[in-house]
DNA sequence: TTTAAAAAAGATATAAATGACTTTAATTCT
DNA sequence: AGAATTAAAGTCATTTATATCTTTTTTAAA
């Protein structure tokens, strides 16, 4: 469903949000073992999120990775179709090459149905809203 | 969500629950090409699960893969799991080691709705059900 | 006893994930 | 302002996993 890159890019766009701030930036380093993943390629997909502007950084001392408000009301989705691109929800569950609604595998229906619903949750809920489910259901990063 | 390996492994099946029979066998190579698929891989894939008794084979002329009632009773869920284990729809959609009812991760309430659905329809459907859906509305494999 | 086909084992290729190293840019401290 | 420092950005190499191809062996039927 997911690749790696994208459920690190995932983790680490919450974590931040919850986190880290304007006035505190996380380093790669801090970040990847707050995570428990490979330091140089969560990196890697940072650098990805920050030149798509669904997270922020600054270079130097002090520096780091962080969310402004505004990253703050991009969602999941987003993360998503930065790092695993836009289709990982929509390609055939099968493998064919055409599959839809008229031409449909024989388990189109089910998977879209399965699928859409995940998507619709990513779509439309704020990292900023994850950010604050999490703190109060004390979910796990 | 599912390999390759059981991609064509469910294709597979389908294919021989609407076209063979225990008077007619189908080869690997008539399989590949109908279903236009890697040919060397299909045939580790297809032993796997003749191995597991999920499909039926025999060698020699006249030999080839074929369903028999008895496999034709199996349900999808048992394909899937022959080949991915039986993890792929209870493991971390965010790859984390735990996560549980108890101890879920962000995504977790949303992956487990929809995955448990896909899940429920992969293992409550016969593979002869299945085929005779594919027939009735011209799905395409 | 020849033949057709699966079964098995192994080699190769491709892609995903990870790691090491170099460069660039922003701060901080003279 | 200029040098030193820190951390991201970028590039390249290595490892690991997945997918694919090749060859040999076994088995059942004609």
């Amino acid at each position: 469903m997911f690749s790696k890159a994208c459920q690190y890019g995932i983790r680490a766009t919450l974590y931040l949000a919850i986190h880290s701030s304007d006035s505190h930036k996380i380093g790669v380093k801090d970040l990847a073992s707050a995570l428990d993943v490979p330091q140089h390629f969560l990196a890697k997909t940072l650098q990805q999120l920050a030149r798509y502007h669904l997270i922020s950084s600054v270079k130097g001392p002090n520096g780091g990775f962080y969310l402004t408000d505004k990253n703050r009301e991009t969602s999941l989705r987003q993360i998503v179709i930065c790092i695993d691109g836009p289709d990982s929800f929509t390609s055939c569950i099968l493998g064919l090459p055409v599959c839809s609604g008229e031409k449909p595998c024989p388990l189109h229906t089910q998977a879209m149905a399965y699928r859409e619903g995940l998507n619709y949750q990513l779509k439309h809920q704020a990292v900023g809203e994850f950010a604050q489910r999490i703190l109060k259901d004390q979910l796990t990063l």
